[in-house]
RNA sequence: GCGACCUUCGUCUAUCGGUUAGGACGGCUGCCUUUCACGCAGCAAAGAGGGGUUCGACUCCCCUAGGUCGCGCCA
Protein backbone atom coordinates (compact mmCIF):
# COMPACT_ATOMS: atom_id res chain seq x y z
CA UNK A 1 0.00 0.00 0.00
CA UNK A 2 1.66 3.19 -1.29
CA UNK A 3 1.01 6.33 0.33
CA UNK A 4 -1.87 5.80 2.38
CA UNK A 5 -4.55 8.19 2.59
CA UNK A 6 -4.11 10.50 5.77
CA UNK A 7 -6.99 13.15 6.13
CA UNK A 8 -7.17 15.37 8.88
CA UNK A 9 -9.93 17.39 11.25
CA UNK A 10 -9.05 20.57 12.19
CA UNK A 11 -11.17 22.23 14.51
CA UNK A 12 -10.87 25.47 16.74
CA UNK A 13 -12.43 25.36 20.21
CA UNK A 14 -14.01 28.57 20.20
CA UNK A 15 -17.28 27.16 20.35
CA UNK A 16 -19.67 24.13 19.93
CA UNK A 17 -19.27 21.51 16.86
CA UNK A 18 -21.90 23.38 14.84
CA UNK A 19 -23.51 21.41 11.85
CA UNK A 20 -21.06 22.26 9.25
CA UNK A 21 -18.17 21.27 11.00
CA UNK A 22 -19.86 17.61 11.80
CA UNK A 23 -20.33 17.63 8.22
CA UNK A 24 -16.20 18.03 7.48
CA UNK A 25 -15.72 15.67 9.64
CA UNK A 26 -17.50 13.04 8.33
CA UNK A 27 -16.35 13.79 4.75
CA UNK A 28 -13.14 13.44 5.82
CA UNK A 29 -14.19 10.45 8.20
CA UNK A 30 -15.73 8.79 4.69
CA UNK A 31 -12.82 9.64 2.39
CA UNK A 32 -10.18 8.33 4.89
CA UNK A 33 -11.71 5.05 5.72
CA UNK A 34 -12.95 4.44 2.20
CA UNK A 35 -9.05 4.82 1.24
CA UNK A 36 -8.46 1.99 4.23
CA UNK A 37 -6.53 5.69 5.22
CA UNK A 38 -6.28 7.32 8.38
CA UNK A 39 -8.57 10.53 9.55
CA UNK A 40 -6.58 12.49 12.58
CA UNK A 41 -7.70 15.16 14.71
CA UNK A 42 -6.01 18.52 15.39
CA UNK A 43 -7.26 21.18 18.07
CA UNK A 44 -6.46 24.49 16.43
CA UNK A 45 -6.25 26.58 19.36
CA UNK A 46 -3.47 28.48 18.87
CA UNK A 47 -5.67 31.69 19.84
CA UNK A 48 -5.38 31.58 23.41
CA UNK A 49 -7.60 34.53 23.77
CA UNK A 50 -10.76 32.40 22.35
CA UNK A 51 -10.10 28.57 22.96
CA UNK A 52 -11.68 27.42 25.81
CA UNK A 53 -11.77 23.70 27.34
CA UNK A 54 -15.32 23.51 27.59
CA UNK A 55 -15.20 23.99 23.66
CA UNK A 56 -12.75 21.21 23.30
CA UNK A 57 -15.00 18.99 25.24
CA UNK A 58 -17.86 19.94 23.58
CA UNK A 59 -16.34 18.65 20.02
CA UNK A 60 -14.59 15.76 21.26
CA UNK A 61 -18.25 14.81 22.52
CA UNK A 62 -20.00 15.73 19.59
CA UNK A 63 -17.88 13.81 17.60
CA UNK A 64 -18.24 10.62 19.69
CA UNK A 65 -21.98 10.73 19.56
CA UNK A 66 -21.49 10.99 16.00
CA UNK A 67 -19.42 8.32 15.81
CA UNK A 68 -16.86 9.47 13.95
CA UNK A 69 -13.83 8.34 15.30
CA UNK A 70 -10.26 9.31 14.57
CA UNK A 71 -6.76 7.78 14.59
CA UNK A 72 -4.24 8.42 17.61
CA UNK A 73 -4.31 11.14 20.46
CA UNK A 74 -5.82 14.26 18.95
CA UNK A 75 -2.65 16.57 18.72
CA UNK A 76 -2.98 19.72 20.32
CA UNK A 77 -1.77 22.93 17.96
CA UNK A 78 -0.43 25.49 20.51
CA UNK A 79 1.56 22.58 21.81
CA UNK A 80 4.00 22.63 19.13
CA UNK A 81 4.35 26.33 18.77
CA UNK A 82 7.98 26.00 19.37
CA UNK A 83 8.34 23.68 16.53
CA UNK A 84 6.33 26.23 14.26
CA UNK A 85 8.20 29.49 15.23
CA UNK A 86 11.94 26.98 14.29
CA UNK A 87 9.97 26.55 10.79
CA UNK A 88 9.07 30.27 10.24
CA UNK A 89 13.26 31.13 11.59
CA UNK A 90 14.65 28.70 9.16
CA UNK A 91 12.36 30.50 6.48
CA UNK A 92 13.70 33.94 7.84
CA UNK A 93 17.52 32.56 7.79
CA UNK A 94 17.12 31.59 3.83
CA UNK A 95 15.32 34.87 3.02
CA UNK A 96 12.14 33.35 2.82
CA UNK A 97 10.97 35.20 5.24
CA UNK A 98 11.60 38.51 6.36
CA UNK A 99 11.05 40.85 9.43
CA UNK A 100 8.72 43.77 9.21
CA UNK A 101 8.25 46.29 12.35
CA UNK A 102 4.97 47.99 10.82
CA UNK A 103 2.91 48.78 13.65
CA UNK A 104 -0.55 48.16 14.18
CA UNK A 105 -1.65 51.75 13.32
CA UNK A 106 0.33 51.46 10.02
CA UNK A 107 -1.57 48.83 9.12
CA UNK A 108 -4.72 49.92 9.85
CA UNK A 109 -4.15 53.16 8.17
CA UNK A 110 -2.72 51.09 5.41
CA UNK A 111 -5.82 49.41 4.81
CA UNK A 112 -8.14 52.44 5.47
CA UNK A 113 -6.20 54.36 2.85
CA UNK A 114 -6.55 51.20 0.22
CA UNK A 115 -10.26 51.54 1.36
CA UNK A 116 -10.61 55.02 0.54
CA UNK A 117 -9.09 54.59 -3.24
CA UNK A 118 -11.19 51.62 -3.83
CA UNK A 119 -8.29 49.22 -3.70
CA UNK A 120 -7.89 45.86 -2.21
CA UNK A 121 -6.71 46.32 1.26
CA UNK A 122 -3.25 45.07 1.30
CA UNK A 123 0.05 44.63 3.28
CA UNK A 124 2.21 47.00 0.83
CA UNK A 125 6.01 45.13 1.18
CA UNK A 126 7.71 48.56 3.11
CA UNK A 127 9.86 45.97 5.52
CA UNK A 128 10.31 43.49 2.53
CA UNK A 129 13.45 44.63 0.92
CA UNK A 130 14.75 46.74 3.57
CA UNK A 131 18.37 47.36 4.32
CA UNK A 132 20.00 45.22 7.21
CA UNK A 133 20.94 48.38 8.94
CA UNK A 134 16.94 49.66 8.90
CA UNK A 135 16.36 46.15 10.31
CA UNK A 136 19.12 46.63 13.22
CA UNK A 137 17.50 50.36 13.96
CA UNK A 138 14.36 49.52 14.66
CA UNK A 139 15.67 46.19 16.47
CA UNK A 140 18.00 48.45 18.77
CA UNK A 141 14.76 51.26 18.68
CA UNK A 142 12.97 48.27 20.63
CA UNK A 143 10.52 47.54 17.86
CA UNK A 144 9.16 44.17 17.92
CA UNK A 145 8.52 43.04 14.25
CA UNK A 146 6.30 39.95 12.77
CA UNK A 147 8.03 37.38 10.56
CA UNK A 148 6.38 37.81 7.45
CA UNK A 149 6.51 35.23 4.12
CA UNK A 150 8.18 36.50 1.41
CA UNK A 151 5.43 35.75 -1.42
CA UNK A 152 5.77 35.82 -4.85
CA UNK A 153 4.84 38.83 -6.13
CA UNK A 154 4.29 38.02 -10.26
CA UNK A 155 2.83 35.39 -11.88
CA UNK A 156 0.09 32.82 -10.26
CA UNK A 157 -0.52 30.52 -7.94
CA UNK A 158 -2.38 27.30 -8.74
CA UNK A 159 -4.66 24.99 -6.81
CA UNK A 160 -5.44 21.99 -8.10
CA UNK A 161 -8.67 21.59 -6.13
CA UNK A 162 -10.70 18.38 -6.19
CA UNK A 163 -13.75 19.75 -5.69
CA UNK A 164 -13.57 23.28 -7.01
CA UNK A 165 -11.23 22.28 -9.95
CA UNK A 166 -8.45 24.34 -10.98
CA UNK A 167 -8.53 28.03 -9.58
CA UNK A 168 -5.46 30.59 -10.51
CA UNK A 169 -4.99 33.59 -7.74
CA UNK A 170 -2.54 35.68 -9.29
CA UNK A 171 0.19 36.32 -7.00
CA UNK A 172 -0.05 40.60 -7.14
CA UNK A 173 -3.29 39.71 -5.14
CA UNK A 174 -1.66 38.12 -2.43
CA UNK A 175 0.16 39.71 0.26
CA UNK A 176 3.13 38.70 2.48
CA UNK A 177 1.56 36.44 5.12
CA UNK A 178 2.25 37.11 8.67
CA UNK A 179 3.93 33.79 9.70
CA UNK A 180 5.11 34.61 13.11
CA UNK A 181 3.35 37.59 15.90
CA UNK A 182 5.36 39.97 17.54
CA UNK A 183 5.46 37.81 20.45
CA UNK A 184 6.77 35.08 18.90
CA UNK A 185 3.36 32.80 18.33
CA UNK A 186 2.68 31.29 14.63
CA UNK A 187 -0.05 32.33 13.46
CA UNK A 188 -3.05 30.06 12.33
CA UNK A 189 -1.30 29.90 8.40
CA UNK A 190 2.04 28.85 9.72
CA UNK A 191 0.81 26.40 11.82
CA UNK A 192 -1.98 24.53 9.53
CA UNK A 193 0.77 23.88 7.21
CA UNK A 194 3.79 23.16 9.26
CA UNK A 195 0.77 20.24 10.67
CA UNK A 196 -0.43 19.22 7.81
CA UNK A 197 2.88 18.65 6.29
CA UNK A 198 4.53 16.99 9.71
CA UNK A 199 1.04 14.70 10.57
CA UNK A 200 1.72 13.47 6.94
CA UNK A 201 -1.77 14.52 5.96
CA UNK A 202 -2.22 13.69 1.79
CA UNK A 203 -6.05 15.27 1.58
CA UNK A 204 -7.26 18.19 3.01
CA UNK A 205 -10.73 18.36 2.99
CA UNK A 206 -12.48 21.38 4.56
CA UNK A 207 -15.16 24.18 4.25
CA UNK A 208 -14.68 26.43 0.99
CA UNK A 209 -14.10 29.35 3.02
CA UNK A 210 -10.33 28.34 3.35
CA UNK A 211 -10.26 28.18 -0.74
CA UNK A 212 -8.10 31.49 -0.53
CA UNK A 213 -6.05 30.31 2.56
CA UNK A 214 -5.03 27.62 -0.08
CA UNK A 215 -2.75 29.63 -2.27
CA UNK A 216 -0.82 31.45 0.57
CA UNK A 217 -0.39 28.22 2.13
CA UNK A 218 0.64 26.83 -1.19
CA UNK A 219 3.51 29.77 -0.84
CA UNK A 220 5.04 28.44 2.48
CA UNK A 221 4.82 24.82 1.36
CA UNK A 222 7.13 26.04 -1.74
CA UNK A 223 8.62 28.10 0.13
CA UNK A 224 9.70 25.06 2.59
CA UNK A 225 10.12 22.51 -0.78
CA UNK A 226 7.24 20.26 0.61
CA UNK A 227 5.06 18.91 -1.34
CA UNK A 228 1.10 20.44 -1.39
CA UNK A 229 -1.07 17.89 -0.15
CA UNK A 230 -4.67 17.29 -2.41
CA UNK A 231 -6.74 19.86 -1.53
CA UNK A 232 -10.61 19.61 -1.41
CA UNK A 233 -12.51 22.25 -0.31
CA UNK A 234 -16.43 22.11 -0.04
CA UNK A 235 -19.03 24.41 -0.30
CA UNK A 236 -20.14 25.74 3.01
CA UNK A 237 -23.95 24.81 4.17
CA UNK A 238 -26.55 27.55 4.02
CA UNK A 239 -29.54 28.56 5.94
CA UNK A 240 -33.07 27.62 4.79
CA UNK A 241 -32.90 31.23 3.27
CA UNK A 242 -29.66 30.82 1.23
CA UNK A 243 -27.87 32.89 3.63
CA UNK A 244 -25.21 32.37 6.26
CA UNK A 245 -26.32 29.71 8.73
CA UNK A 246 -27.75 31.07 11.85
CA UNK A 247 -28.70 29.52 14.87
CA UNK A 248 -32.51 29.90 13.49
CA UNK A 249 -31.47 27.73 10.64
CA UNK A 250 -29.79 25.22 12.31
CA UNK A 251 -26.27 26.09 13.48
CA UNK A 252 -26.54 24.14 16.43
CA UNK A 253 -24.13 22.47 18.21
CA UNK A 254 -24.57 18.51 17.12
CA UNK A 255 -25.20 18.40 21.09
CA UNK A 256 -28.75 20.50 20.10
CA UNK A 257 -29.17 17.66 17.70
CA UNK A 258 -28.71 14.89 19.93
CA UNK A 259 -31.48 17.10 22.40
CA UNK A 260 -33.99 17.53 19.72
CA UNK A 261 -33.69 13.87 19.67
CA UNK A 262 -31.99 12.72 16.13
CA UNK A 263 -30.43 9.58 15.75
CA UNK A 264 -26.70 10.54 14.71
CA UNK A 265 -27.09 7.39 11.84
CA UNK A 266 -29.67 9.82 10.88
CA UNK A 267 -28.13 12.80 11.06
CA UNK A 268 -24.91 11.36 9.54
CA UNK A 269 -27.11 9.92 6.39
CA UNK A 270 -28.77 13.34 5.70
CA UNK A 271 -25.63 15.40 5.95
CA UNK A 272 -23.63 12.93 3.51
CA UNK A 273 -26.04 13.46 1.42
CA UNK A 274 -26.33 17.80 1.63
CA UNK A 275 -23.62 18.41 -1.69
CA UNK A 276 -22.95 14.87 -2.50
CA UNK A 277 -24.87 12.68 -4.34
CA UNK A 278 -24.55 9.05 -5.31
CA UNK A 279 -27.28 9.17 -8.18
CA UNK A 280 -30.43 8.37 -6.73
CA UNK A 281 -29.49 6.83 -3.67
CA UNK A 282 -30.91 8.18 -0.35
CA UNK A 283 -30.36 5.86 2.52
CA UNK A 284 -27.02 4.53 3.46
CA UNK A 285 -26.09 2.13 6.05
CA UNK A 286 -22.14 2.96 7.28
CA UNK A 287 -20.52 0.91 5.22
CA UNK A 288 -22.39 1.45 1.95
CA UNK A 289 -21.29 5.12 2.52
CA UNK A 290 -17.43 4.66 2.56
CA UNK A 291 -17.87 2.35 -0.30
CA UNK A 292 -19.88 5.24 -2.30
CA UNK A 293 -17.56 8.16 -0.92
CA UNK A 294 -15.17 9.56 -3.45
CA UNK A 295 -14.34 13.27 -4.15
CA UNK A 296 -15.70 14.06 -7.44
CA UNK A 297 -19.27 13.42 -6.62
CA UNK A 298 -19.01 16.84 -4.24
CA UNK A 299 -20.89 19.39 -5.98
CA UNK A 300 -20.13 22.94 -6.11
CA UNK A 301 -22.83 24.38 -4.86
CA UNK A 302 -23.72 25.42 -1.59
CA UNK A 303 -26.90 23.13 -0.17
CA UNK A 304 -29.75 24.32 2.36
CA UNK A 305 -30.36 22.72 5.60
CA UNK A 306 -33.56 21.61 5.59
CA UNK A 307 -34.67 20.24 9.08
CA UNK A 308 -38.36 18.70 7.08
CA UNK A 309 -35.80 16.25 5.35
CA UNK A 310 -33.90 15.63 8.09
CA UNK A 311 -37.05 14.35 10.07
CA UNK A 312 -38.00 12.25 7.59
CA UNK A 313 -34.79 10.16 7.52
CA UNK A 314 -34.42 10.00 11.22
CA UNK A 315 -38.17 8.87 11.19
CA UNK A 316 -37.38 6.50 8.30
CA UNK A 317 -34.21 5.30 10.58
CA UNK A 318 -36.09 4.63 14.02
CA UNK A 319 -38.94 2.56 12.23
CA UNK A 320 -36.32 0.20 10.65
CA UNK A 321 -34.32 -0.16 13.73
CA UNK A 322 -35.18 -3.35 15.92
CA UNK A 323 -37.18 -2.24 18.88
CA UNK A 324 -34.86 -3.11 21.44
CA UNK A 325 -32.10 -1.05 19.67
CA UNK A 326 -34.64 1.85 19.88
CA UNK A 327 -35.50 1.49 22.85
CA UNK A 328 -32.16 1.52 24.12
CA UNK A 329 -31.36 4.38 21.90
CA UNK A 330 -34.66 6.29 24.25
CA UNK A 331 -33.19 5.40 27.31
CA UNK A 332 -29.55 6.65 26.41
CA UNK A 333 -30.93 9.65 25.47
CA UNK A 334 -33.01 10.62 28.13
CA UNK A 335 -29.96 12.44 29.73
CA UNK A 336 -30.65 14.77 26.99
CA UNK A 337 -34.24 14.90 26.46
CA UNK A 338 -36.36 17.97 27.36
CA UNK A 339 -38.76 15.80 29.34
CA UNK A 340 -36.53 12.76 29.93
CA UNK A 341 -36.14 13.02 33.67
CA UNK A 342 -40.11 12.61 34.33
CA UNK A 343 -39.73 9.05 32.19
CA UNK A 344 -35.95 8.27 34.06
CA UNK A 345 -37.28 9.07 37.12
CA UNK A 346 -40.21 6.22 36.93
CA UNK A 347 -38.32 3.45 35.19
CA UNK A 348 -38.16 0.26 36.46
CA UNK A 349 -38.38 -3.12 35.32
CA UNK A 350 -42.04 -3.39 34.72
CA UNK A 351 -42.40 -0.07 32.85
CA UNK A 352 -39.31 -1.21 30.68
CA UNK A 353 -41.20 -4.27 30.04
CA UNK A 354 -44.15 -1.63 28.63
CA UNK A 355 -42.20 0.49 26.87
CA UNK A 356 -40.68 -2.20 24.97
CA UNK A 357 -44.11 -3.71 24.44
CA UNK A 358 -45.53 -0.87 22.82
CA UNK A 359 -42.35 0.14 20.98
CA UNK A 360 -43.87 -0.95 17.60
CA UNK A 361 -46.81 1.05 17.85
CA UNK A 362 -44.88 4.18 19.02
CA UNK A 363 -42.08 4.10 16.56
CA UNK A 364 -44.36 4.75 13.93
CA UNK A 365 -45.94 7.63 14.87
CA UNK A 366 -42.45 9.62 15.98
CA UNK A 367 -40.16 11.07 13.89
CA UNK A 368 -37.58 12.08 16.48
CA UNK A 369 -36.86 10.49 20.19
CA UNK A 370 -38.63 13.55 21.48
CA UNK A 371 -41.80 12.37 19.55
CA UNK A 372 -41.38 9.22 21.15
CA UNK A 373 -41.25 9.98 24.58
CA UNK A 374 -44.08 12.58 24.13
CA UNK A 375 -45.61 9.22 22.48
CA UNK A 376 -44.96 6.86 25.16
CA UNK A 377 -46.54 9.45 28.10
CA UNK A 378 -49.21 7.43 28.51
CA UNK A 379 -47.38 4.40 29.66
CA UNK A 380 -45.78 6.45 32.98
CA UNK A 381 -49.00 9.33 33.35
CA UNK A 382 -50.31 9.32 36.91
CA UNK A 383 -53.82 8.74 37.51
CA UNK A 384 -56.34 10.57 37.13
CA UNK A 385 -54.93 11.53 33.83
CA UNK A 386 -55.44 15.10 32.59
CA UNK A 387 -57.32 15.35 29.42
CA UNK A 388 -56.77 16.92 26.96
CA UNK A 389 -59.22 19.39 25.70
CA UNK A 390 -60.22 17.13 22.49
CA UNK A 391 -60.58 14.49 24.97
CA UNK A 392 -62.40 16.07 27.57
CA UNK A 393 -64.81 16.92 24.54
CA UNK A 394 -65.42 13.30 23.47
CA UNK A 395 -66.09 12.41 26.86
CA UNK A 396 -68.15 15.09 27.68
CA UNK A 397 -70.05 14.68 24.13
CA UNK A 398 -71.88 11.53 25.22
CA UNK A 399 -68.62 9.24 25.05
CA UNK A 400 -68.69 8.83 29.12
CA UNK A 401 -71.87 6.86 28.28
CA UNK A 402 -70.20 4.45 26.16
CA UNK A 403 -67.37 3.87 28.99
CA UNK A 404 -70.34 3.02 31.50
CA UNK A 405 -72.07 0.23 29.45
CA UNK A 406 -68.17 -0.91 28.56
CA UNK A 407 -66.53 -1.30 31.85
CA UNK A 408 -68.36 -4.36 33.43
CA UNK A 409 -67.66 -6.18 29.75
CA UNK A 410 -64.30 -5.54 29.97
CA UNK A 411 -63.85 -6.38 33.81
CA UNK A 412 -65.80 -9.80 33.21
CA UNK A 413 -62.82 -10.96 30.77
CA UNK A 414 -61.51 -13.96 31.51
CA UNK A 415 -57.89 -13.38 28.57
CA UNK A 416 -56.24 -9.43 28.91
CA UNK A 417 -54.94 -8.73 25.38
CA UNK A 418 -55.52 -7.25 22.27
CA UNK A 419 -57.68 -9.68 20.43
CA UNK A 420 -60.20 -10.09 23.58
CA UNK A 421 -60.38 -6.59 24.09
CA UNK A 422 -61.27 -5.82 20.89
CA UNK A 423 -64.40 -8.79 20.40
CA UNK A 424 -65.74 -6.88 23.44
CA UNK A 425 -65.57 -3.55 22.10
CA UNK A 426 -66.50 -4.78 18.46
CA UNK A 427 -69.84 -6.80 19.75
CA UNK A 428 -70.97 -4.01 21.53
CA UNK A 429 -70.55 -1.18 19.10
CA UNK A 430 -72.59 -3.61 17.03
CA UNK A 431 -75.15 -4.39 19.25
CA UNK A 432 -76.04 0.07 19.37
CA UNK A 433 -75.37 0.19 15.57
CA UNK A 434 -72.55 2.28 16.73
CA UNK A 435 -68.94 2.81 14.19
CA UNK A 436 -66.39 1.26 15.87
CA UNK A 437 -64.61 4.56 16.35
CA UNK A 438 -67.53 6.06 18.20
CA UNK A 439 -66.24 3.90 21.24
CA UNK A 440 -62.70 3.59 20.60
CA UNK A 441 -62.21 7.00 20.67
CA UNK A 442 -63.59 7.56 23.89
CA UNK A 443 -61.98 4.49 25.32
CA UNK A 444 -58.62 6.11 24.05
CA UNK A 445 -59.42 9.65 25.41
CA UNK A 446 -59.64 7.98 29.22
CA UNK A 447 -57.00 5.62 28.60
CA UNK A 448 -54.36 8.09 27.28
CA UNK A 449 -55.94 11.66 28.10
CA UNK A 450 -55.77 12.13 24.21
CA UNK A 451 -57.32 11.63 20.77
CA UNK A 452 -54.56 9.89 19.07
CA UNK A 453 -52.26 7.47 20.43
CA UNK A 454 -51.11 3.87 18.99
CA UNK A 455 -53.84 1.11 18.57
CA UNK A 456 -56.34 1.27 21.72
CA UNK A 457 -56.46 -2.89 21.85
CA UNK A 458 -52.64 -2.69 22.05
CA UNK A 459 -53.25 0.38 24.91
CA UNK A 460 -55.47 -2.21 26.84
CA UNK A 461 -53.09 -4.48 26.54
CA UNK A 462 -49.43 -2.60 27.17
CA UNK A 463 -51.21 -0.80 30.28
CA UNK A 464 -52.62 -4.12 31.64
CA UNK A 465 -55.64 -4.93 33.35
CA UNK A 466 -55.99 -3.59 36.42
CA UNK A 467 -54.51 0.25 35.00
CA UNK A 468 -57.15 0.13 32.04
CA UNK A 469 -59.78 -0.80 34.43
CA UNK A 470 -58.70 1.88 36.91
CA UNK A 471 -58.40 4.61 34.33
CA UNK A 472 -61.80 3.72 32.84
CA UNK A 473 -63.56 3.96 36.64
CA UNK A 474 -61.61 7.73 36.80
CA UNK A 475 -63.43 8.87 33.48
CA UNK A 476 -66.85 6.92 34.25
CA UNK A 477 -67.23 8.32 38.37
CA UNK A 478 -67.79 11.89 37.49
C1' G B 1 -14.23 48.14 -3.42
C1' C B 2 -11.22 43.89 -5.27
C1' G B 3 -11.00 38.62 -5.96
C1' A B 4 -12.77 33.57 -6.01
C1' C B 5 -16.79 30.36 -6.24
C1' C B 6 -21.93 29.20 -7.12
C1' U B 7 -27.08 29.33 -9.94
C1' U B 8 -32.02 22.30 -12.55
C1' C B 9 -39.05 21.63 -9.14
C1' G B 10 -40.08 25.41 -2.48
C1' U B 11 -35.55 22.08 -0.57
C1' C B 12 -31.54 18.07 -1.45
C1' U B 13 -30.14 16.25 -6.07
C1' A B 14 -29.64 12.95 -11.16
C1' U B 15 -28.23 14.34 -16.08
C1' C B 16 -21.48 13.96 -17.96
C1' G B 17 -24.64 17.59 -26.42
C1' G B 18 -29.92 14.17 -28.44
C1' U B 19 -34.46 12.02 -22.07
C1' U B 20 -41.97 13.02 -22.10
C1' A B 21 -35.46 16.62 -17.66
C1' G B 22 -35.40 11.27 -13.24
C1' G B 23 -35.44 10.40 -7.76
C1' A B 24 -36.10 12.05 -2.59
C1' C B 25 -38.24 15.61 1.11
C1' G B 26 -42.19 18.89 1.53
C1' G B 27 -47.25 20.06 -0.66
C1' C B 28 -51.94 18.32 -2.67
C1' U B 29 -55.69 13.87 -4.07
C1' G B 30 -57.19 9.25 -3.05
C1' C B 31 -56.91 4.20 -0.83
C1' C B 32 -56.21 1.63 3.87
C1' U B 33 -58.25 2.60 8.80
C1' U B 34 -60.73 2.73 15.87
C1' U B 35 -57.52 8.08 16.12
C1' C B 36 -52.86 9.70 14.61
C1' A B 37 -49.28 7.71 11.98
C1' C B 38 -47.22 3.98 8.72
C1' G B 39 -47.98 1.91 3.99
C1' C B 40 -49.80 2.15 -1.04
C1' A B 41 -51.50 4.82 -5.57
C1' G B 42 -51.56 9.35 -8.06
C1' C B 43 -51.07 14.87 -9.09
C1' A B 44 -48.71 19.67 -9.26
C1' A B 45 -43.80 21.57 -9.31
C1' A B 46 -37.35 23.17 -12.32
C1' G B 47 -32.83 24.37 -16.23
C1' A B 48 -31.79 32.88 -13.23
C1' G B 49 -31.83 36.38 -17.78
C1' G B 50 -29.44 37.50 -22.49
C1' G B 51 -26.12 36.38 -26.33
C1' G B 52 -23.21 32.88 -28.96
C1' U B 53 -20.95 27.64 -30.65
C1' U B 54 -23.67 23.35 -32.78
C1' C B 55 -27.87 19.71 -37.10
C1' G B 56 -29.08 19.78 -31.81
C1' A B 57 -27.85 22.77 -25.60
C1' C B 58 -29.58 22.12 -18.64
C1' U B 59 -24.91 20.31 -20.42
C1' C B 60 -19.52 24.16 -24.00
C1' C B 61 -18.10 29.81 -24.34
C1' C B 62 -19.20 35.11 -23.19
C1' C B 63 -22.06 38.94 -20.74
C1' U B 64 -25.67 40.45 -17.03
C1' A B 65 -28.22 39.66 -12.50
C1' G B 66 -28.43 37.43 -7.85
C1' G B 67 -26.06 34.68 -3.86
C1' U B 68 -21.95 32.91 -0.84
C1' C B 69 -17.02 33.15 0.77
C1' G B 70 -12.34 35.63 1.23
C1' C B 71 -9.32 40.18 1.57
C1' G B 72 -6.37 40.53 10.38
C1' C B 73 -0.05 40.09 14.38
C1' C B 74 -8.70 35.37 14.04
C1' A B 75 -8.96 30.60 12.80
Amino acid sequence: MKDAVVTRFAPSPTGFLHIGGARTALFNWLYAHHFGGKMLLRIEDTDRERSTQAAIGAIIDGLQWLGLDWDGEPIFQFARAARHAEVARQMLAEGKAYECFATAQELTDMRERARAEKLPPRYDGRWRDRPAADVEAARTAGLKAVIRLKAPQDGETIVEDRVQGRVVFPNKDLDDTVLLRSDGTPTYMLAVVVDDHDMGVTHIVRGDDHLTNAARQTHIYQAMGWSVPVMAHIPLIHGSDGAKLSKRHGALGVDAYRALGYLPAALRNYLVRLGWSAGDREIFTTQEMIDAFDLPQIGRSPARFDFAKLENINGLYMRAMPDDDLLKALIDTLPHLEHGAALAAKLDASLLAQLRAAMPGLKERAKTLVELLDGARYLYADRPLPLEPKAKELLDGGGRAHLVALLPRLESLSQWNASASEAIVRAYSEEIGAKLGQVAQPLRAALTGRTTSPGVFDVLETLGREESLSRLRDQTKN
